[in-house]
Formats: C-alpha cells, structure tokens, sequence
DNA sequence: ATGCACACGTTAATATCTTAACATTTTTTT
DNA sequence: AAAAAAATGTTAAGATATTAACGTGTGCAT
C-alpha cells in the first residue's frame, strides 16, 4: 500500500460506501469492474473513484480495471475492518437498546461488551444478551477490560461527563449520539451521529426542494 | 431575508450547529455575542461564521454583534422549524421504535402521526401513543393523510421499495436509516443516516490518530 | 461632542476538492 | 502478430469552500 500522506475526510466518507457497492458485486458474483462501471452505479465520477483509490495505492490494472473481491478487501483492510473492536454502550434509552441490537446484527467486528446506565429500572436487565450495569461501575469496568470504542446515548446534560470517563479509560474512539459536541483529547478519535441536525437538514431541503 | 441564491449544502449542514449553541446561550440569558465570540464557542473561524450567515441576510449590526434571540429565531425559520411536519415510521425495529420515542421528546415541530410494519407481531402494537399498522395498508394511509416526512426504518432488501411508496404517496421528504443509496426524484428531498458507514469512519480514524 | 475601539458585511486571497485530460499499459480483436 | 480499444494512474485545470483583509457603521468612553 502507498505511503499514507494526508486522506481527506471527505475521501473517507466515501470509502464505507464504495465498499458496500463492491460487496453487493461480490454477492453477484461480478470478477471486475472498471471505474466508469463504477461510476454508473455509485454516482461519483468516474474521476474521483481513480483518485480515491489511488490515494492508497494502485489497487487497479490498466485496461482491465479493478479486481472486485481484492478491492473490497483492500478498502476493508483501510477501514481497519480486519480487526475487532470492543465497544461499550452508555445509556441505554431506546436508542442504546437499539443500537446494541443493530451492531449485533449487522456488523461482524463491532462488538457490545457492555451497557451502562444511570437508572435502576435499566440496571440488571439483558439486552440481547448483555447485561446492563449501573454507570458508577463505569470507571472500574475500563479498567479492568480494555475497550475500543465507547458509545454515548445519553441526554446532552450528561455527555461530556461520559466522555471524559472514556477517554480516561482509554478508549480509541467514542461515538457520540448525544446532541451535544464533545472535547475529547487529540488521540481519541470522535464521530458525531447528530440526529437532531440532520432531521433539521432535512426540513430545510423539504422547503428549499425547487432550487 | 436576502434573496437566497444557491447555499451550498455545507452551509446548511453547520445551520442546526449555530442554531444548538445559540440556544444555550439564550437559556443562559446572553442577549448578544459576536462572531468571534461564536467562533470560540463553536469552533469554526469567524469569518466562516459571518460568511454563512450573510447568506441569508444582514442578521447582525456593526459595532454590536449579533442579537441572540433574533438570530435563533431567524435561524430556525431558515430550516423551516416553524412549521410543523407529520411523519410516518416505515419499519418497527428497534431502530424505528426509538425513533418514535426520540422525536417525539426531543423535536416539537416533527409529529409521528403512524407506524408501519410488515411482522404481525408488531402490528397493533402502541410505541409512544402511536399504533403500528399492517404494511399493506400503506398506500392507503397515505391518499388519505398527507405527509410530509417518511422515516425508512426497514433492512436494505424492502428499502428502495417503500422509498417508492412513500414517494408515489407524496411525500416532500425522506429519512433514510437502511444500509442503501435511494433513488427518489428531484422533488423528494433525502437525507441518510449511515449508521454502518459511520461506525466504520470511527473505525479508520481510530487507525489514524497518530496523522 | 468627539474619538476610539468594536465588529459586521464584503471583497480578495488562499486552500481544498472535484473534474477533465492524457500518456501508458494491458487486453481484445482481426 | 499487429492494431485498436479499454482503462488505469497521474498531472493539469477548474470549481468550491475557507480564511484573511479591509472599509464602514455603531456604540461606548472620555
């Protein structure tokens, strides 16, 4: 792979997408596909895919195109998708529970390994077979078990607080569904899930629909 | 407010932002803030905070600032929250039912008015005052009540199908949480929520935190 | 009342991102 | 076997988006 200098974000926006497309050929049993094929399906420019790639390496072949299945593993590899990561969830509301079902069921790799929350009528009970624990063991819980990625779905009163817990507990990554922008220190990496925004969007494109 | 010429979608996408900050300091009783001010709130530069503003408009006076009330309140007529919106949720997961809660707690303005699924086991169920009614009856419910906003809640394989119905039932605006691009006409306005292209972002950022 | 500092709106400059063009290599066809 | 077509990686051009600079109007202090 090419020496890794400085990927824009919007470069990697674009990479889970282009990967999805890849699995669906995949599971069509397509070998190989050119960038303009690509680009019919995707919707970016034939362009732009070239460059992506190319970002990381030549992953294609002139006059042949890109091998499916090995571009799907190169992205998914650039991704960090070869490896496991432990995930705890904080607050477990509807969309706590939600979300520890949706990552059991749709992504290998992304593992729930806890469940915190604040409210006794939440605390010892099983959700899709983890148990939730009450959130004064937080601290203690990082401790002992090295976790990866921490999964805020609190109300937006109590999400730094959270945070902070995580990061001192040393996790790699929060993903924050809180609505609320979180300071986490440089080496924790954060994505925001803002909800709220983006319904908020959407009002503004239903009313903006003609221009 | 200025004529709006063509605002690009980047704009928009940073207006629910200002629009959250400008809230606090409202309940915390500021009455007026600078771009500067603003800019050490929130993060951008504020010459990008005056720029996206004067988009819409002169909002703020020279020497003053910006009146915060007046500027929330213009903000939020800019995406449309002085309307209100009827929804209806297509897909009663997890992922749906918590969005039913979600909305209805957190967003006046954004009305689940009706709930569908195609599992008989969920039908007739009531998930925040709201019943879920059979999948078939979808085209019917929507001749007879005008919505503005369908939520697909649904796995990929049924997503683009209901996006159709929804679409066929004019709707003005779609939110998306399957693991699918759709395909809408131009006069449908779309928003996605990859939740699984986000977590994979997270995945490659914690990778990269030493860049 | 006058002057100074503040801070907007706006124009200009810079940086970034996207698209197009092209030279080169591989495949396919005749 | 040679020529034509296909399609990449890469460089160049064009388009957007962000940041900086600045002129002007407003409020506050002396």
């Amino acid at each position: 792979m090419k020496e890794t200098g400085k990927i824009s974000k919007a470069v990697i926006k674009r990479l889970p997408r282009y990967r999805r497309y890849l699995e669906d050929l995949m599971k069509k049993g397509v070998d190989r596909i050119s960038s303009n094929e690509l680009s019919n399906l995707i919707g970016y420019t034939a362009s732009q895919i070239r460059q992506d790639l190319n970002n990381f390496g030549g992953f294609g072949q002139q006059g042949y195109g890109y091998n499916v299945k090995a571009l799907h593993a190169e992205i998914s590899k650039i991704l960090g998708l070869d490896k496991d990561y432990k995930m705890i969830i904080v607050g477990c509301g509807n969309l706590g529970q939600a979300l520890a079902n949706y990552t059991h069921y749709y992504k290998a790799g992304f593992i729930v390994c806890g469940m915190f929350d604040i409210n006794p009528r939440l605390v010892g009970l099983r959700i899709n077979d983890i148990e939730v624990m009450d959130y004064s063991l937080l601290d203690e819980y990082l401790e002992a078990h090295p976790i990866d990625i921490g999964i805020i779905c609190t109300n937006k009163g109590s999400a730094q607080e959270v945070a902070d817990k995580l990061v001192a507990g040393k996790v790699k990554g929060i993903w924050n569904f809180a609505t609320m922008d979180l300071t986490v220190g440089e080496d924790v990496a954060l994505e925001n899930v803002h909800l709220s925004d983006s319904l908020q969007s959407l009002a503004y494109h239903i009313n903006h629909r003609e221009d």
